[in-house]
DNA sequence: ATAACTGTATTAACACTCTTAATACACTTA
DNA sequence: TAAGTGTATTAAGAGTGTTAATACAGTTAT
């Protein structure tokens, strides 16, 4: 379900904030679904519990997901995080086409490869 | 000329080489025009002659300068970094637009979100 | 030649962050 | 009560980035 990706320079926590917010993005976890507990994952992914938890700690502080004290992790709605994801591709989109516009690619060849990828991928 | 973002969590060096980078494809520095000196440029960023060097390096390393002993650091030819930068774009946008798919945003969207920002900025 | 620039290399120390390890404590549930 | 949860603390280790001090070699102008 998750897997740390060793020759990613970012740190492991971070890696796992995103994936798991990745995995509630495309339903794999819904709301109110219990994420495996800390040690637990700990142990799946041959890591240190701490850095789990840290992981969780960083994802309850950005309402993705809540805690009950003693029961577990559970994803939070996802409301919120759906429009902060888009929010945030439209900000990438927004820088990408900025450094495509200094850059001298025209807004033509922008949207041709917008289109070229979304068709393909 | 160059500044350093403190609260960018890149490393000095790395930023460096951007910055430099920028500053060729921007056109601020030319094919064959003399960059600051390693200790000079250390003076003016206040910070170590050896961060200096080790942007240097790499700049080197990929072909963006390079380097006469005892006398400089001179920007190189620009044709490769030119459409190296132009693939690293293409590549971005495809990472943006396969992330925008993933998250049920329409090419439509993303090609009207790219006209607005291309016709603002 | 000499002085004053260049780049380059080496070694050591320091700081910061991430990660691990070993515990301990509080809450919940069967 | 036992076994599972989350949470907190403290210490240690590893890795990377940065600094500092120094040395050496090549170039250029005087």
């Amino acid at each position: 379900m998750i897997t740390i990706d060793y020759s990613d320079r970012r740190p492991i926590y971070e890696q796992l904030v995103d994936k798991i917010k990745n995995l509630i993005l495309i339903g794999l976890l819904k709301p109110d679904e219990q994420l495996p507990s800390v040690r637990i994952l700990a142990t799946e992914l041959s890591i240190n519990p701490n850095t789990i938890q840290r992981a969780y700690a960083e994802l309850e502080r950005q309402g993705v997901i809540y805690v009950v004290k003693g029961r577990g992790n559970y994803v939070a709605q996802t409301t919120n995080l759906l429009a902060q994801h888009k929010e945030e591709i439209k900000g990438k989109i927004e820088a990408i086409v900025e450094e495509a516009k200094k850059a001298n690619v025209t807004k033509e060849e922008v949207i041709e490869e917008v289109t070229k990828c979304y068709d393909k991928c």
